[in-house]
DNA sequence: GCCAGGATGTTA
DNA sequence: AACATCCTGGCG
Protein backbone atom coordinates (compact mmCIF):
# COMPACT_ATOMS: atom_id res chain seq x y z
CA UNK A 1 0.00 0.00 0.00
CA UNK A 2 1.36 3.10 -0.57
CA UNK A 3 1.38 5.93 1.74
CA UNK A 4 1.97 9.68 2.18
CA UNK A 5 3.28 11.26 -0.60
CA UNK A 6 7.03 12.36 -0.98
CA UNK A 7 8.19 15.93 -1.35
CA UNK A 8 10.58 18.54 -2.71
CA UNK A 9 12.16 18.20 1.14
CA UNK A 10 12.64 14.94 0.50
CA UNK A 11 15.44 15.56 -1.92
CA UNK A 12 17.17 18.73 0.21
CA UNK A 13 19.85 15.86 1.84
CA UNK A 14 22.57 14.04 0.39
CA UNK A 15 22.04 12.06 -2.65
CA UNK A 16 23.45 8.89 -1.36
CA UNK A 17 20.61 8.88 1.90
CA UNK A 18 18.06 9.89 -1.07
CA UNK A 19 19.37 7.31 -2.90
CA UNK A 20 18.66 4.47 -0.43
CA UNK A 21 15.56 5.99 1.37
CA UNK A 22 14.16 5.69 -2.31
CA UNK A 23 14.48 1.93 -2.55
CA UNK A 24 10.90 0.55 -1.68
CA UNK A 25 8.80 3.67 -2.26
CA UNK A 26 6.28 3.90 -5.37
CA UNK A 27 6.81 5.96 -8.21
CA UNK A 28 3.39 6.67 -10.18
CA UNK A 29 3.87 8.45 -13.87
CA UNK A 30 0.44 9.12 -15.78
CA UNK A 31 -1.17 5.97 -14.93
CA UNK A 32 1.79 3.68 -14.44
CA UNK A 33 3.37 2.69 -11.14
CA UNK A 34 6.05 1.09 -10.42
CA UNK A 35 7.79 -0.18 -6.77
CA UNK A 36 11.28 1.32 -6.46
CA UNK A 37 14.15 -1.14 -6.52
CA UNK A 38 17.13 0.10 -7.60
CA UNK A 39 18.81 3.34 -7.54
CA UNK A 40 22.30 5.09 -8.14
CA UNK A 41 23.38 8.13 -6.13
CA UNK A 42 25.71 10.64 -8.13
CA UNK A 43 27.55 13.26 -6.29
CA UNK A 44 28.27 16.61 -7.90
CA UNK A 45 31.21 17.70 -6.48
CA UNK A 46 34.26 15.12 -7.23
CA UNK A 47 32.16 12.34 -8.94
CA UNK A 48 34.21 11.54 -12.08
CA UNK A 49 31.08 9.41 -13.45
CA UNK A 50 28.51 12.89 -12.59
CA UNK A 51 27.76 14.27 -15.72
CA UNK A 52 28.41 17.64 -13.77
CA UNK A 53 32.13 16.44 -14.18
CA UNK A 54 32.66 16.97 -17.88
CA UNK A 55 29.37 18.91 -18.70
CA UNK A 56 29.57 22.81 -17.73
CA UNK A 57 25.26 22.45 -18.94
CA UNK A 58 24.59 19.66 -16.39
CA UNK A 59 26.69 22.53 -13.83
CA UNK A 60 24.32 24.91 -14.86
CA UNK A 61 21.23 22.41 -14.26
CA UNK A 62 22.09 22.08 -10.67
CA UNK A 63 22.43 25.56 -10.36
CA UNK A 64 19.36 26.57 -12.03
CA UNK A 65 17.04 24.43 -10.39
CA UNK A 66 15.43 23.53 -7.40
CA UNK A 67 15.62 20.14 -5.66
CA UNK A 68 13.39 17.31 -6.81
CA UNK A 69 13.33 18.44 -10.50
CA UNK A 70 13.78 15.76 -13.06
CA UNK A 71 17.21 15.82 -14.77
CA UNK A 72 16.91 13.38 -18.08
CA UNK A 73 19.17 13.00 -20.70
CA UNK A 74 19.83 11.01 -23.85
CA UNK A 75 22.45 7.97 -23.01
CA UNK A 76 24.21 5.98 -26.06
CA UNK A 77 22.05 8.00 -28.43
CA UNK A 78 19.10 5.34 -27.40
CA UNK A 79 17.74 5.01 -23.60
CA UNK A 80 16.39 8.22 -22.14
CA UNK A 81 17.68 8.15 -17.97
CA UNK A 82 15.68 9.34 -15.50
CA UNK A 83 17.14 11.44 -12.69
CA UNK A 84 15.82 13.60 -9.57
CA UNK A 85 17.88 16.68 -8.72
CA UNK A 86 19.09 16.26 -5.13
CA UNK A 87 20.35 19.58 -3.33
CA UNK A 88 21.56 19.92 0.32
CA UNK A 89 23.74 22.68 -0.21
CA UNK A 90 26.67 20.97 1.03
CA UNK A 91 26.49 17.96 -1.12
CA UNK A 92 24.24 18.29 -4.69
CA UNK A 93 23.72 15.58 -6.80
CA UNK A 94 21.20 13.27 -8.29
CA UNK A 95 19.64 10.11 -8.07
CA UNK A 96 19.38 7.87 -11.02
CA UNK A 97 16.33 5.11 -10.78
CA UNK A 98 17.49 2.47 -12.16
CA UNK A 99 14.58 -0.82 -11.79
CA UNK A 100 11.18 -0.93 -10.49
CA UNK A 101 8.75 -3.70 -10.10
CA UNK A 102 5.55 -2.88 -11.99
CA UNK A 103 2.70 -2.56 -10.18
CA UNK A 104 0.02 -0.54 -12.22
CA UNK A 105 -0.32 0.31 -15.48
CA UNK A 106 0.87 -2.94 -16.83
CA UNK A 107 -1.50 -2.76 -20.02
CA UNK A 108 0.10 0.25 -21.04
CA UNK A 109 4.13 -1.03 -20.29
CA UNK A 110 3.29 -4.34 -22.56
CA UNK A 111 2.55 -2.32 -25.27
CA UNK A 112 5.47 -0.47 -25.03
CA UNK A 113 7.65 -2.99 -24.28
CA UNK A 114 6.53 -6.02 -26.65
CA UNK A 115 7.66 -9.60 -25.32
CA UNK A 116 9.06 -8.61 -22.13
CA UNK A 117 7.89 -10.51 -19.39
CA UNK A 118 6.22 -8.42 -16.74
CA UNK A 119 8.76 -8.78 -14.29
CA UNK A 120 11.58 -7.45 -16.73
CA UNK A 121 9.44 -4.32 -18.10
CA UNK A 122 11.12 -1.97 -15.57
CA UNK A 123 14.37 -3.67 -15.16
CA UNK A 124 16.88 -1.42 -16.18
CA UNK A 125 17.12 2.45 -16.51
CA UNK A 126 16.53 2.68 -20.07
CA UNK A 127 13.66 0.35 -19.72
CA UNK A 128 11.89 1.99 -17.27
CA UNK A 129 11.57 5.47 -18.90
CA UNK A 130 10.19 3.39 -22.09
CA UNK A 131 7.77 1.09 -20.08
CA UNK A 132 6.66 4.14 -18.28
CA UNK A 133 6.50 6.74 -21.65
CA UNK A 134 8.95 9.22 -19.89
CA UNK A 135 11.39 11.24 -22.43
CA UNK A 136 13.46 14.24 -22.99
CA UNK A 137 9.96 16.28 -23.15
CA UNK A 138 10.13 15.97 -19.49
CA UNK A 139 13.44 17.30 -18.71
CA UNK A 140 13.79 19.89 -15.78
CA UNK A 141 10.06 18.77 -14.76
CA UNK A 142 8.84 19.41 -11.51
CA UNK A 143 6.62 16.44 -11.36
CA UNK A 144 6.25 15.88 -7.32
CA UNK A 145 3.58 17.63 -6.90
CA UNK A 146 0.74 16.73 -9.91
CA UNK A 147 -1.98 14.63 -9.22
CA UNK A 148 -0.59 11.92 -11.87
CA UNK A 149 2.73 11.65 -11.08
CA UNK A 150 4.96 11.66 -7.88
CA UNK A 151 6.58 9.21 -5.36
CA UNK A 152 4.97 7.75 -2.07
CA UNK A 153 6.33 5.94 0.76
CA UNK A 154 5.63 2.19 0.93
CA UNK A 155 6.75 -1.12 3.27
CA UNK A 156 10.53 -0.53 3.54
CA UNK A 157 12.44 -3.36 2.06
CA UNK A 158 15.35 -4.89 2.93
CA UNK A 159 18.20 -2.86 1.01
CA UNK A 160 21.72 -3.79 -0.51
CA UNK A 161 24.51 -2.10 -1.38
CA UNK A 162 26.88 -2.61 -4.02
CA UNK A 163 29.05 -0.56 -6.81
CA UNK A 164 27.22 1.48 -9.31
CA UNK A 165 26.86 0.20 -12.54
CA UNK A 166 28.24 0.77 -15.73
CA UNK A 167 30.50 3.57 -15.59
CA UNK A 168 34.12 3.43 -16.48
CA UNK A 169 35.03 6.19 -13.88
CA UNK A 170 34.06 6.22 -10.27
CA UNK A 171 33.29 2.75 -9.83
CA UNK A 172 34.90 2.23 -5.81
CA UNK A 173 31.57 4.09 -4.95
CA UNK A 174 29.50 1.64 -3.35
CA UNK A 175 26.57 4.34 -3.97
CA UNK A 176 23.71 1.12 -5.81
CA UNK A 177 21.13 0.30 -3.46
CA UNK A 178 18.87 -2.57 -4.79
CA UNK A 179 15.79 -4.40 -3.03
CA UNK A 180 17.51 -7.64 -1.64
CA UNK A 181 15.83 -10.40 -3.77
CA UNK A 182 13.82 -8.37 -6.09
CA UNK A 183 13.66 -9.90 -9.63
CA UNK A 184 13.28 -6.75 -11.29
CA UNK A 185 16.60 -5.66 -10.70
CA UNK A 186 18.94 -4.50 -13.75
CA UNK A 187 21.54 -7.08 -12.81
CA UNK A 188 22.10 -8.99 -9.63
CA UNK A 189 23.63 -7.23 -6.33
CA UNK A 190 27.39 -8.49 -6.43
CA UNK A 191 28.01 -11.19 -3.41
C1' DG B 1 24.00 -19.45 -19.93
C1' DC B 2 27.93 -16.09 -21.85
C1' DC B 3 30.06 -12.80 -24.91
C1' DA B 4 30.66 -9.59 -28.95
C1' DG B 5 28.96 -6.10 -31.56
C1' DG B 6 25.96 -2.52 -33.29
C1' DA B 7 22.42 1.16 -33.01
C1' DT B 8 22.02 5.89 -32.14
C1' DG B 9 22.32 11.44 -30.60
C1' DT B 10 24.33 14.76 -27.66
C1' DT B 11 28.11 16.79 -25.42
C1' DA B 12 32.48 18.78 -25.40
C1' DA C 1 35.76 10.35 -28.81
C1' DA C 2 33.09 9.11 -25.15
C1' DC C 3 28.94 7.71 -23.22
C1' DA C 4 24.97 6.29 -15.99
C1' DT C 5 22.13 0.97 -22.28
C1' DC C 6 19.72 -2.65 -24.57
C1' DC C 7 18.93 -6.17 -27.89
C1' DT C 8 20.31 -9.73 -30.99
C1' DG C 9 22.76 -13.54 -32.65
C1' DG C 10 26.41 -16.98 -32.20
C1' DC C 11 27.97 -20.45 -29.54
C1' DG C 12 27.74 -24.44 -26.65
Amino acid sequence: MKQERIGPVFFQRNPVDCARDLIGCWFEWDGCVGRIVETEAYAAEDDPACHTFFRPSARRFVAGHPAGHAYIYLNYGVHWLFNVLVKDGDMDGFVLFRALEPVAGLEAMRTRRPGCPDHGLCAGPGKLTRAMDIHGGHHAAEFLSRPERGLWRAEPLEIGTGPRIGISKGKELPWRFCAVGSRSLSRPLPR
